[in-house]
Formats: C-alpha cells, sequence, structure tokens
DNA sequence: GCAATTAATCAAAAATTTTTGATGTAGGGT
DNA sequence: ACCCTACATCAAAAATTTTTGATTAATTGC
C-alpha cells in the first residue's frame, strides 16, 4: 500500500474529526451541551438532577465531550464544575446552530446576530 | 414523568442532529465526502477503487450518509452516481471545514472566500 | 475522627454499529 | 437467451459504544 504525505495528513485530519464529531453525535450528549450553554458553569451533582441521569452515566457522557475538547472542567474542592469550550464548539458546528450551541461568553461582543435559524 | 411542548420539540432536534453527526462521525465517511466534493458526481465502483473498500461496506456507508441527507443519488441505468448535498453539509458543519467539504457546486458563486483554514 | 457528599473509575452486561461474504436484482452487450 | 457488470440487501460475526451498579478517592461538615 502506498500513502503520499497528503494522504497521510488528510488521514489524521479525519481521525480528528471523527472523534469530535463522535462526541456530538449522540442525544444525551447534545442535551448536555445545550444545559451549558444554558446555564454557563455547572457541576456534576446539578446536571445529575438536570438530566435525569444516573451520575456514573454522565461521567461518561462528560469525559467523551471533554476529551473532544467540546467542554471545560473546573474543580472547586469536591465539586467539579463544566462549561462550554466555545471557541471549538463554534470552530466545528455551523452558525445556524447558534441558538442550540453557541451563545457566546459575556465577555465577547455578539457581532454576528446574523444567525439563529432554529426552532 | 413530566414534558413541556418544548422539551419534545428540543428533543426531535436533537435527535434529528444526532442522526446527521453520526453520519459524519466516521473517518471512512468523510473520506468519501472529501472524495465527492473533490470530483463531484461519482460512481460507486469508482468509489471502491479509490476508497480501496469491499462494494458491500461501501453501499453500507453510503446509505448512512443518503438516509442523514448529506449526499444525493442518481441512477442512470446499472450505475449509482453520488454526489453533495451541498446546502445540508453547509448548514451542519462549520465554514472553516469548507476546503474539506464545502465545495460549492459551479453555479453557485463563491462569494466568501474568506473561509479555508484547513491543512 | 467520623459520617455524608461529590465525582471518577471499573468491570460486566446490554445495545448498537460495522464488517464480511453470500445472495438477489436489474440492466447491457453479444 | 446468456453472461457479465453494477449495486443493494441480507444475516452472521466482530468490534465498538453505552449502561449499570459497585467501588474508590477526595473533601466537607459535624
Amino acid at each position: 500500500m502506498e500513502h503520499t504525505l497528503k494522504d497521510v495528513s488528510m488521514e489524521e485530519v479525519f481521525q480528528k474529526y471523527e472523534k469530535k464529531y463522535k462526541a456530538v453525535a449522540d442525544q444525551k450528549r447534545l442535551q448536555i451541551l445545550h444545559e451549558l450553554t444554558q446555564n454557563g458553569s455547572v457541576c456534576v451533582c446539578e446536571l445529575v438532577e438536570k438530566m435525569g441521569m444516573l451520575q456514573s452515566k454522565l461521567s461518561y457522557h462528560l469525559k467523551i465531550l471533554l476529551e473532544a475538547e467540546l467542554i471545560k472542567k473546573e474543580t472547586k474542592g469536591t465539586w467539579s464544575y463544566y462549561s462550554l469550550n466555545h471557541s471549538e464548539v463554534n470552530h466545528l458546528l455551523s452558525e445556524e446552530l447558534c441558538c442550540l450551541f453557541r451563545t457566546r461568553p459575556a465577555n465577547e461582543k455578539a457581532s454576528d446576530s446574523s444567525c439563529c435559524r432554529m426552532p
């Protein structure tokens, strides 16, 4: 089997996006992202309630999102707070999905109010 | 269990995007999309060669992309030609991915040459 | 120190997706 | 009619992902 340099780098690109899109390819995880979009920074125990999910199950899904770098984690004592990684999410998803997952953090200026074609 | 109207419609939205992102969450299928981006309209037998895949395997992946409406199919005699569904792909993926999957069909004007931050 | 809480991890079971090789169907050429 | 090619579909096997319940580690409040 032959591989050109381009083939190899493309393969890496496809691999990277496979991982990121896999993270997003799940109803539960989309719901988690949406929840974080709405509430900013949320701890696991809050999410357990809001999502009505077993804690271990939630941790599993959070880990997948974290490893895809779509969310960030901050630990305070016993609590873990998760929040969106806006730039990564925005890099991955189209503008049309902004209403669902692309609410900007407060400090960023909301110049493109052109988006939002969602229900 | 209680469900508000909003919950129900959100659930449908999440379900829809789960399906579409699942279709894209696979190296092989990303490669197929890329191939179609480069070559426009391609028949299965060509793709079998280009991708070095078993025909039944390729058909399986094409079906998933087709059912997610990310590609289109046109049959001519014994041949099936597949091509990108540009509007759907563009609706789903961010502009930054344009070099990989967002080449426009010839008739559309390429106004935003601003994209392309890909290798 | 001790009990309670928060959350990560683990291993086994369950569910889903993917691969494979075989079979079926339709059209094209002779 | 016959054979060959193109492609879809099928069922079984293999691989991967998800769920579950238990265990573990760290921290807090008493």
